[in-house]
DNA sequence: GGGGAGAGATGCCGC
DNA sequence: GCGGCATTTCTCCCC
């Protein structure tokens, strides 16, 4: 593709504030809260309407380098190539991306208004166990979930038989070290503003390394291997046999 | 762009191992480590060369969704609409995206091996560190770094000028509680590896939260205020007056 | 391949 | 705005 012609299209598409995706061999050199450059290859490069940046190399899921929404971007020739120089002064942000060679280039107005509806998260973990509490124990009463304590971020609280006082730390995939002193610290802090003389806490998750179970049992903590709740019910209930069928079949 | 025009566009970069990039009108369900799903909107779809998969709104740094590497994408009739099924077997996951409508796709080979060289990581604070040891205090005597040490992965281990052990713990950003957590494992376990009476702490960092702060002094550990350097030294000579005067300029 | 920890993490929600 | 924390975190390094 043409440079010139580039330039052109690249204005009309931030003038008309639409998506422009773009593949270019360039060298990109960034500098903000770190430092870094990029020798010759070939990129894909993609400004949002919002004016985020990504560079993405062949391979991985994550940008190479890419610029926070709110960035401007401007387009020059420097000599025969043309410089792409993009700046976010509120963040002290910048970078250089110098284009050697334009490989395709295309833009679209994106009307997009909705949001990801998911499951399967940690909060959805707590609801679970809320709402089945015989996945904890025998006896076990929740009490609340979240925020609705005062105590900070407790992710599930409830009693045992013995009415002794329970926190339930979740995790959606692996609990380590940082787990189990998320759970250490809500168990004091809640055993202390309460003036209690014990607090059992709980770790809920598929899956604990083996140090932070050791870390777990030296406190006094017990684990639940407990699965992540994964069911969109709403989306499903329209396609729930195909759906299903395919799930098998994997 | 006509449907049928980008379903033979799609086969040939699929067959080719070419990156390619379309806006589409879609809808997208994902079932996986969670479920999500995603109503009828504009987005940006991207697959590379390694089969990544990644879906794009119009706004935000992130992929609303995405596939990782080696995932399988097929594309088929569904009625008047397009269906993009992509599977990746071993990690047990899929997506399903309808395009209702595509707005435009491009592909290209791209060539590049190159890697991104970075400074201003945890890695380069500790070797800052390490090299002008007065910025933690006179008479601070460094030992190793990281990896150099048996005792687990402590970024900086050196005596004090009292001959007192002292463990080093760097933060680019905002030091926080896991911080202070990570700080106290690593003293703790040396204090015991060496049997010895007590360990200094110091936990290095631009910034500390009020509440890391508090649980430090509480361990008896130390802030010391340090920001994370950021010179490209060996890309930098040959532009740095230019480089420099745009930072300021910023 | 699993564990452990960093990341230019980002994003979300609370105060 | 900052703080605290989850994330389909991803990525790297080392065992």
């Amino acid at each position: 593709m043409e440079k010139s012609e580039f330039l052109k299209a690249f204005q009309s598409a931030m003038d008309a504030n639409a998506l422009i995706a773009f593949a270019a061999n360039c060298t990109i050199s960034y500098s903000g809260r770190a430092e870094s450059f990029l020798a010759q290859g070939d990129r894909l490069i993609v400004i949002k309407p919002d004016k985020t940046l990504l560079v993405h190399q062949p391979s991985g899921s994550n940008p190479i380098n890419y610029m926070k929404e709110g960035t401007q971007h401007l387009l020059s020739w420097e000599g025969s190539n043309l410089l792409l120089h993009s700046r976010n002064r509120g963040l002290k942000e910048q970078m250089r991306i110098v284009l050697l060679r334009v490989h395709f280039a295309d833009s679209h107005l994106l009307e997009d208004r909705e949001k990801l509806v998911l499951t399967g998260t940690e909060k959805d973990m707590a609801e679970m166990l809320y709402r089945n509490p015989e996945l904890i124990e025998k006896g076990f009463v929740p009490l609340g979930m979240e925020e609705q304590t005062r105590y900070g971020f407790i992710d599930l609280l409830g009693y045992d038989q013995s009415h002794t006082l329970v926190v339930v730390e979740c995790k959606r995939y692996l609990a380590d070290f940082s787990a189990v002193e998320q759970l250490r610290r809500y168990a004091e802090k809640i055993r202390q503003s309460k003036g209690l003389d014990a607090v059992r806490g709980i770790l809920a998750a598929p899956r604990i390394s083996p140090n932070a179970l050791r870390m777990l049992q030296e406190n006094g903590f017990e684990f639940r291997k407990v699965e992540p709740p994964k069911y969109l019910e709403t989306y499903r209930k329209d396609q729930t046999s195909v759906w299903e069928f395919e799930q098998r079949e994997i």
